[in-house]
RNA sequence: UCCUCAGUAGCUCAACGGUAGAGCAUUCGGCUGUUAACCGAAGGGUUGUAGGUUCGAGUCCUACCUGAGGAGCCA
């Protein structure tokens, strides 16, 4: 195995005249006369390592089989670079090619391709220069998440996959069975399926959020967090959009929703930052070929206040905009992307924390206010992007929670442990959810959900 | 799910209703250090599918399939 020391990117950090073997897969190759030469990446970095191999060095035979996508080894010398474009290069002394790509069948060529068409190989668009600094980034992402929480003593929690809340009102949900679905068991007094007979007893699904249980660990790690897998069997078909996605949901006892946006600036702050110290190249190459101002508008978020405003004041802003807007404004109706992407892209532009939303769009956990009419909701609205961020100050006092589950046509019945938390020990707590891959798009400037993450479900889409 | 746009060579794209082309890739040849290398030549197509209009359809019409964008749902 390769490591630590042999990656590229350590030899490029080798002193001239020192002995090294790369490996890696063929970029591209040419000829001339009397001398090859070979461009590979192994993934470690951006940059891909010039390879020199005169005339003589390898035998022709195996030379014309390091084509684009080939496997290579090339033992041989680190050497200052005599053309421009590279400050070293490796002299090869051998060439091995370990796993040959016939270029009459590979479907990647050495030019651009369009993000649509790479997708639709999937396992070969790693390799691509756009797909290498996507995942660098996604790594270092999910690496700087929990160094954040960690730092300030969140615990990790695993929140469950597989549950069998059917009410977390996040959205629709994907059925898990193991009943045979040719042949599905009845319940001969309801003619309903038997679900009694199902693996679980009862009807289970995917989780929509970790939330839930989330709180049930703030209230007693104090500040936790969940980063995993969620799943929503909406047909959406957006570019903002997966059926399985990641999301990043931290909450927090002893919060209220000012605490709570404290937390989620502090954080998105730390995320851009975090990545811009450690994929400077690879964001350099997103700012050249996808969005031009990607590092002016991530140093600007990254230092300034986001901005902060009620919903009650962005009515007011928009309805005193003058614009003909598609969807009418009024309070009392949710913002439209459009209502978002003039707060954010216009008004502000830059993220704009919304909080204290009416009541009746909200869910039934956010905590109510005073007024009677609005909740202790904030949504982070990015610039491009629309919602990055969802989160509230839950409901803490049982008596208040029991009615508005009831308002909202639920059965507290199926709540009983979440209310059980606000009868025993209950406290203010907070939290809220990120997108994972919503964040990638931002620090990426990639237009499109399906690129940031490895293999996208999408409706009808599940390839890989 | 609704609305709009698109589908032509392996890839990126041209072609007024009148003989389907180019660049790159591929194959062959050339070139003494190249940077999407360069120069020359060759091969490569049932124009997404099925119907229809027309003397004649890549082009116009209908349906379907696929993709993208916008909307809704949300993260």
């Amino acid at each position: 195995m390769i490591r630590n020391g042999q990656y590229i990117k350590d030899l490029f950090q080798l002193a001239p005249g020192t002995k090294a073997t790369a490996h890696g897969w063929v970029k591209t190759r040419r000829d001339s006369k009397g001398v090859s030469f070979l461009q590979i990446n192994d993934g470690s970095c951006f940059a891909d390592l010039q390879i020199v191999i005169d005339a003589g060095v390898a035998d022709p035979a195996v030379l014309v089989q390091a084509t684009t996508g080939a496997c290579v080894r090339v033992p041989g010398t680190m050497v200052e670079s005599l053309g421009k474009g590279q400050s070293v290069e490796l002299r090869a002394e051998g060439l091995e090619v370990l796993g040959a790509a016939p270029p009459e069948t590979y479907p990647l060529q050495k030019k651009r391709h369009n993000l649509e068409t790479l997708r639709e190989f999937g396992h070969f668009r790693t390799r691509s220069n756009t797909f290498g600094a996507v995942f660098r980034v996604r790594n270092a992402l999910a690496f700087a998440v929990h160094k954040f929480y960690q730092e300030r003593g969140f615990l990790y929690v695993h929140s469950p996959i597989l549950t069998t809340s059917d009410a977390e009102g996040a959205g629709a949900m994907f059925q898990v069975t193991t009943l045979d679905m040719m042949n599905l068991p009845r319940d001969p007094a309801t003619k309903g399926i038997d679900f009694a007979q199902d693996f679980f007893g009862r009807p289970a699904f995917l989780t929509v959020s970790g939330q839930l249980e989330a709180e049930i660990f703030a209230l007693a790690f104090t500040n936790c967090y969940t980063f995993g897998p969620t799943f929503r069997a909406e047909n959406s078909n957006t570019p903002r959009h997966l059926a399985e996605f990641w999301m990043i949901e931290p909450e927090m006892a002893f919060c209220d929703l000012e605490g709570n946006q404290q937390v989620a600036e502090e954080f998105l702050k730390y995320l851009i930052t975090y990545v811009m110290d450690h994929c400077k190249a690879d964001l350099q190459f997103f700012q050249e070929r996808y969005e031009p101002s990607l590092l002016p508008t991530l140093e600007n978020v990254a230092n300034n206040q986001f901005a902060h405003v009620t919903y009650t004041e962005a009515v007011s802003i928009l309805e005193k905009s003058g614009r003909n807007w598609e969807f009418p404004v009024g309070w009392g109706s949710d913002l439209q992307s459009e209502h978002e992407r003039y707060l954010t892209e216009e008004v502000f532009r830059k993220p704009v924390i919304v909080t204290d939303y009416p009541k009746s769009i909200k869910a039934f956990y956010m905590r109510a206010n005073e007024d009677g009419r609005t909740v202790r909701a904030m949504d982070v609205l990015a610039p491009g992007i629309g919602e990055i961020i969802g989160g509230s100050q839950r409901e803490e006092r049982a008596d208040v929670l029991v009615d508005r589950i009831r308002e909202m046509g639920l059965d507290e019945k199926h709540y009983w442990w979440y209310l059980d938390l606000r009868c025993y020990g209950s406290v203010p707590h907070a939290g809220f959810g990120l997108g994972f891959e919503r964040m990638m798009m931002y620090l990426t400037g990639m237009k499109n959900i399906r690129d940031v993450i490895p293999f996208p479900r999408t409706p009808g889409h599940a390839d890989f």
